[in-house]
DNA sequence: ATAATTGTGGGGGAAAATGGGGAAAAAGGG
DNA sequence: CCCTTTTTCCCCATTTTCCCCCACAATTAT
């Protein structure tokens, strides 16, 4: 389970270490994977492995199959850490999360985020905004 | 498993190299069959077995299963790689696929698939589009 | 205070990407 | 059937990238 906000500094390998204990619950290693929001999302490789298999189980025509499979393993990468504690994102993903030096580390209960500052902004107002509204109206 | 994208240049006599994960989970040889869309699918010869295997017994009639075998095996070529870790790709399906100095290799989970830059980029969109309708319509 | 862990940066060696060269095999034409 | 031309496969060379290890400062724990 993964709480908490964390930043982080990305070196210009686009290294970024995680948090001691997040690092504690994958040591089996981690696929790194694009968010469906503008994040990468890191998961235990068992929890990927049960994500991936539950979706493909969804597909409904072969030809519905394949197109989810490029879309879900294309987009995917592994990554280990290296001594320091470290994963290193491969430069598309960085990009297209629009990390540059600096990462935001968030747990996400059975996963891991990883955000740009300002993308990171936005959401979380978002989200806390949703996020209060649901609970208002539990009220009625 | 196979997942990831990578751009690979392909020089003039048609080889391609596949990322050394690939690679290792294919030392038995491949095959090279056209895909269903535009791109040229690449099989670890047992799961290819398995396929074809599966395929036939799908045939219904003596008649369709000929034409079944034409189609499969007719357009399928096996091949092996050279001491850069790169296969030599037909040029029949080089242009089927409209690949032309680059191609982009893409892990599709049991399969991997190579595309033009092009194709690729059209196919990556709707893809996802697609996925993620089927992400949305998955919760509760 | 000392030791251990963690965040950050960089260097070096191995592996991988890319491009050709040349011998053997296959194809084609007289 | 032989010679020529083309193709295919294997090997070599060079550049680039990536991964593993080391260094050091800062923070935390003992």
């Amino acid at each position: 389970m993964f709480f908490g906000e964390y930043p982080y500094k990305v070196d210009e390998k686009g290294r970024v270490p995680l948090p001691p204990k997040f690092r504690r619950q994958m040591k089996e290693g981690v696929i790194l994977a694009k968010g469906i929001e503008k994040c990468i999302t890191v998961y235990p490789i068992e929890e990927w492995k049960r994500l991936s298999d539950s979706l493909a189980a969804k597909a409904v025509t072969p030809a519905n199959l394949r197109k989810l499979n490029r879309a879900i393993f294309g987009s995917a990468f592994s990554a280990s850490f290296d001594g320091q504690g470290r994963i290193t994102l491969p430069f598309s993903q960085r990009e297209y999360a629009g990390i540059g030096d600096t990462a935001i580390v968030v747990g996400a209960n059975t996963c891991v985020e990883l955000w740009s500052e300002d993308e990171w902004k936005a959401e979380k107002t978002s989200a806390e905004e949703q996020a209060s509204q649901t609970i208002e109206s539990f009220g009625e």
